[in-house]
DNA sequence: GGGTGTCTGCTAAAAAATTAGCACTATGCT
DNA sequence: AGCATAGTGCTAATTTTTTAGCAGACACCC
């Protein structure tokens, strides 16, 4: 039922500030942290991660710049989908109103208009 | 930034389970679950869930009812806040997108209706 | 009445996560 | 060259999670 593999704690806060910035140093990450751990901790967390295979890194001049395996694209969908399933009983248009709901204000116009049209699209797939 | 508080990996199975119910004992929580660990774990996850303030419970006869302190909808605002934050760079446009391609075939005729009607509400709000 | 099943209360043990620290290397700078 | 800085590799210790197990209460049924 759950997409995600199980993490711990950290380990999902270091996932979690890997999928914003696309790209991160150990450093970066730690800067990310909100309740910074040591620098050696986060360190330690990256290298199980990447054992666990959550995470690649590339070698840059003398440090690792670390990097999900799984797109983010495709980690947000397995996201939402365990939201809609925990929280909606399944139903992604509740999850899809609630969303429109809460951001009310802060979508422009622009934004429903795009949304507006990609429902008239769904409604004619559904045919 | 995270809404959600900081819930080791079973504590945050439970939750989720109970999100999902609504309502659940210890063995119905057991029975939920997909690697379960023994009737006496989940107990102890439940009690300590208590502690933190995450559940609460009720006496129904012999047996403790659990069900969260935070009303499911509110935890799904935070669970879909940080989802949004994490793999969607904060674009709640991008998120209901990814959410209507994920279930195109799923989303029935009307559900679409009420979305789109939705969004036009929200124009109207953003003037 | 006695046995059986299902619950809680509690405590202790095992396993996993998390952190810290030291040694070593490369790089850049003066 | 010599020094400071910023990295990694590794190992060990600490803390938190997670699990198991036993004892007692209560209800139910034969």
């Amino acid at each position: 039922m759950n997409g995600l593999p199980d993490l711990s704690r950290r380990e999902r806060q270091i996932m979690s500030v890997i999928h914003r910035l696309g790209r991160a140093t150990a450093a970066e990450v730690l800067g990310e942290l909100q309740d910074p751990p040591s620098y050696s901790a986060v360190r330690a967390m990256l290298r199980i991660l990447e054992e666990k295979g959550q995470l690649r890194h590339e070698q840059d001049g003398p440090r690792y710049v670390y990097f999900t395996t799984v797109p983010v694209d495709r980690a947000g969908r397995s996201a939402l989908r365990d939201v809609v399933a925990t929280f909606f009983a399944g139903s992604a248009e509740e999850a899809v109103a609630t969303l429109i709901d809460m951001n009310e204000r802060k979508l422009t116009g622009e934004e429903l208009d795009r949304l507006a049209q990609l429902i008239d699209r769904a409604r004619e797939e559904g045919r």
